[in-house]
DNA sequence: TATGAATGAGAATTCATTCAT
DNA sequence: GATGAATGAATTCTCATTCAT
């Protein structure tokens, strides 16, 4: 490898200020956080940041796609532990909770993410795309194998993602939580068969 | 009554800059809208909207909670065209996406308002509660009436919510849309009946 | 006329700041000049440069764009105002050289302008190619008229340009000043017939 | 000698760092120039350069003087050369012009030199006023021979330095020069016996 | 010696808010 | 009441200078 100490030294500066950024994301709201409270919070001075990114923008974006790289590697992980559609759903719901309640941060730039204003939209929306992408497959492989109803798999993938996105949020700003395996059983379940009551069947 | 003309003219004015207000809010964002963005789109000077409002945010904080009371009236209404669960959820949804279809800037108000970022989070969440909160007690009563299973009503409200929200989004952004009444039929079965396919019965 | 009030009084703001403008440009230079000396020397805020320029860059090419107007108006009269060459270049010379010494400030922008390094030369230099065409249609005239030798117009016109620019210069960093009548007489014979004694003509 | 290795070496990198600067200097304006333009230029590191010199300041300061000198020898021999007042005019034009056109970047720095702004006047003033000590030392000498007329001897000199600076400037600018004999030819002329035509003498 | 990462003062620009007319 | 000119705090970005390695 080529790697010198010099880069060494240089990716950790660039990731402990993408980390510093997504700290005060989390606090402030993309839009809100200034160059000053990322460089205050990765406690080196406001010119370093300008070392290791060209921009303001430059860090904010690099560190949403950093951050949502392995994430994805995450749900790729859990989609594979399942076997069948509702074991993957539930392992993708787990692994995304879970995630969430330890990565706040994260969870709040993923937040960010799905808000549609502004010119900035596409960009966000990339990383946005590939995981709900993911979900489509997902449910593209269940329509095969007759474990879902073949409705369009996009609509799917984007409701399955929105549940998930919103209990976790409403999780967050509980302060007693519930277990959090009673809100992943009640999400897997609320995918897989509603919440109607099952309709009386004949005798 | 003690209404004056003054304050008549004044509720006028008031108004046309809240409206004024949503309309810039939706084109360019909440954290990206001027006073003089406002103040253009409604044909006033700068220092006017001072007149009627404290601040910036004063002007934005209260076109949210107008809105959203309009909002808040149309889905009660909704909500008490249906006689079963089922028929319930189906005008709710019926009328919100259609509500977003014809109201674009509002519906980017309710998406920016669902963003939980920053200290704007309590202000913007006083009105998206009170839209949970007709979903719960609609829901309460189903589960009253034995057509829900008995979750636990927020979360059920929540994902509700959220599955009808993200699916007007991605509507928005579709160039091709989806027949109005598909996408209704799909959040309704979505929500009733999840997505599996029905397990085999054994005779 | 249409001009209202309001605009007589932008006028007179903003004819304020370039003289500001022009006062501190002539103290720091050019490229040192920042806008917050710009608006201390105006008596006004920062923020108020900008209600009345597009930018910093705005402020100095108008201010010198306006001032190098009323220069060349000068020019054009002292041309007129003589009937020979040699009584043109001495109009010329006195004017400019009266000129620079009531408006020290405009001469050091003069001055400025000739140097032709960097990007923005081809701005600067606009004005002073107007200047050097003035000399030039001056000259040919003489040409027309057998007063002067047939040099390439545009030749004379810089070496007449130069020679009064600096005498001027030298001027303003003398202490003792000779009296300047001396000076345009220098000039105006330097140019004329040059400076060797004439050669003996054999009898 | 108690030129000891180090020195030599000490020498060696601070001359190519003059050098650099220069030609940055004539690329980018004196002004624009940045301490890592010239770090990069002579292939040194930022920090090296504050080895030799105190400042930026220091660097460019001296990187003129550098210039100036090599010029002024260039000069005086060119004086030598000549017998007559009319032969050193030229054999100094010829030399200066000549040096223009092959160092460009110094003929920048040169103009540089001559623009009198900002609290930078007296340094740069001190070369070129060797530079006019060179010129009116030749006058003087031609008035002692009668060669020219009396006029102050400082005021020659500097017509002179300015009609060859701005001849040379001109000759820059343009993309089909004019042969560099005719340029020679056109200022010693102009310097010697200005440029109306000669009076009729009468019989 | 040489390096170049780190620093922070300083510059341009924007915009919420005030206030004289 | 209505206006919009004026203000200056806040923000992004640059670059001369320092200093640990």
């Amino acid at each position: 490898m080529a790697t010198t100490k010099g880069e060494i030294v240089e990716q950790f500066r660039s990731q402990s200020i993408r980390e510093a950024a997504m700290r005060v994301v989390s606090r402030k709201g993309y839009d809100h956080v200034t160059v000053q409270d990322i460089a205050d919070e990765a406690g080196v001075a406001k010119g370093t940041v300008y070392l290791y990114f060209k921009s303001r923008e430059d860090v904010l974006e690099k560190t949403m796609s950093f951050s949502f790289e392995e994430f994805h590697i995450l749900i790729r992980e859990a989609i594979g532990r399942g076997t069948t559609f509702r074991e993957r759903v539930e392992q993708v719901v787990q692994a995304q909770i879970e995630y969430f309640e330890q990565q706040q941060e994260f969870f709040r730039l993923y937040l960010a993410m799905a808000e549609p204003l502004g010119e900035r939209r596409l960009r966000k929306h990339a990383s946005y795309r590939t995981h709900i992408a993911q979900l489509v497959s997902m449910v593209e492989m269940a329509v095969e194998n007759d474990e879902v109803l073949a409705q369009p798999p996009e609509r799917i993938a984007i409701a399955l993602a929105s549940v998930i996105r919103d209990i976790g949020l409403q999780r967050m700003t509980e302060k007693n939580k519930r277990p959090i395996a009673e809100d992943i059983e009640f999400v897997r379940d609320f995918i897989c068969r509603g919440i109607a009551t099952p309709e009386e069947k004949p005798a």
